[in-house]
DNA sequence: CCCTGTGAAGCAGTTCACAGCG
DNA sequence: CGCTGTGAACTGCTTCACAGGG
């Protein structure tokens, strides 16, 4: 019943994206899916749509397609998005700020339930209906609430000593906004976002097409 | 005397990395710096890092390692951040305030120069020393600041419109924080930076190890 | 003798092309 | 007859392992 273990790394980072396509073709009411077309709107190749969902144990209907509902049910499943993570925000600058009033959270099975920062000054303040709370208190509200997510939008110099408590404290996977390389134990999942990296990317293309 | 052509995608994508590991190594004094060394910092393999090196046309010290700002300057070059590029910031909710507050960008090549949005109560309003815009505006913005790169902080729903519309303004690269998937011209490169499916993706190998 | 640069091997992911089922 | 599922070929990236220069 669940599905197929060991799904490629290549795979799983696509997922999200055919879900939130299928999340938009079920409210236009559509019921199956071919893998041309969700490759169509997905932005890839229709041969690797079928291979990655053939990964889910999906079975598709030769003829017709995939069906929507079932499709969203089997990678939502997959992904956990049904498991309501409780994550914790580390760092309430201007980044971490925004994220605290990001909505796209509870839909995709992940609840912001703690705030910290290790600046006096910030303490008390509320986003979104929560307090932020001092760092050095980590322990004790990753144990009262169950915090399986840490999310790092701290400066750089201070991201591995936050990671360093948020693995110390048992999170189960973080999500690093800190442009610098975290380490951390091999078990816990880790991912990082990172504007300035990506920008130089950018830079490199462009400057390269001149 | 420019570096060799064609450096593959996965270099390209490391570079970043390194360029700030070597910032903090020259910050620190070090002249000088070996594979293994900026591996380790880099967090990656050192054989990567000398293939990776070598695409860049950089010639290491044998017995010794490599210069580190020789470096840098080659890396620098290679992305382009000697080159100031004008940015403009589409959509002024909760991101792209914390965006148009970032520091980052003028290290790295990037110079925000306008703000825009399309909810006239915005219209007006300061950030970070701009004033927003209105997104109509955008074809007399980008000619007379010579925009050429893009960053879109819309809702999904207005991204690909805004997106047509960077591209019919002669933006040159797109950087999309939007969470859906954008269709442009082949050649203008683009990115995206998602925070929902790098969360689900984290959801599944947390899911996955319990 | 250390550390780079790089052929060669190995591996992962993509794409092709088609057999086979509804 | 259309569309899935999948072997097989292919492409690109990573890792190994070592020759060779300083």
């Amino acid at each position: 019943m669940a599905p197929e273990r060991d799904i490629p790394d290549a795979t799983v980072a696509r997922l999200p994206v055919y879900r939130r396509t299928l999340v938009g073709l079920a409210a236009a009411g559509e019921t199956t899916v071919s893998s041309a077309r969700l490759a169509e709107l997905a932005g890839v190749n229709a041969a690797k749509v079928r291979k990655d969902l053939s990964r889910l144990g999906t079975y598709g209907v030769r003829g017709v397609g995939y069906e929507v509902e079932n499709l969203l049910m089997q990678i939502g499943e997959v992904l956990g998005v049904n498991v309501d993570a409780p994550v914790v925000i580390v760092g309430m600058g201007n980044l971490g700020q925004a994220l605290a009033r990001y909505g796209g959270f509870s839909t995709r099975g992940f609840r912001v339930v703690a705030l910290t920062d290790s600046d006096p000054k910030k303490i008390g303040k509320k986003f979104a209906g929560l307090t932020i709370q001092h760092q050095d208190d980590l322990p004790k509200i990753a144990k009262d609430l169950d915090i399986s997510v840490g999310i790092i939008t701290t400066p750089a110099e201070a991201a591995q000593q936050v990671a360093d408590e948020l693995v110390a404290v048992g999170v189960g996977s973080i999500l690093n906004f800190a442009p610098t390389v975290l380490n951390v134990p091999a078990h816990i999942p880790i991912r990082k976002v990172d504007l300035a990296t990506e920008l130089q990317i950018l830079g490199y293309y462009q400057h390269r097409a001149s």
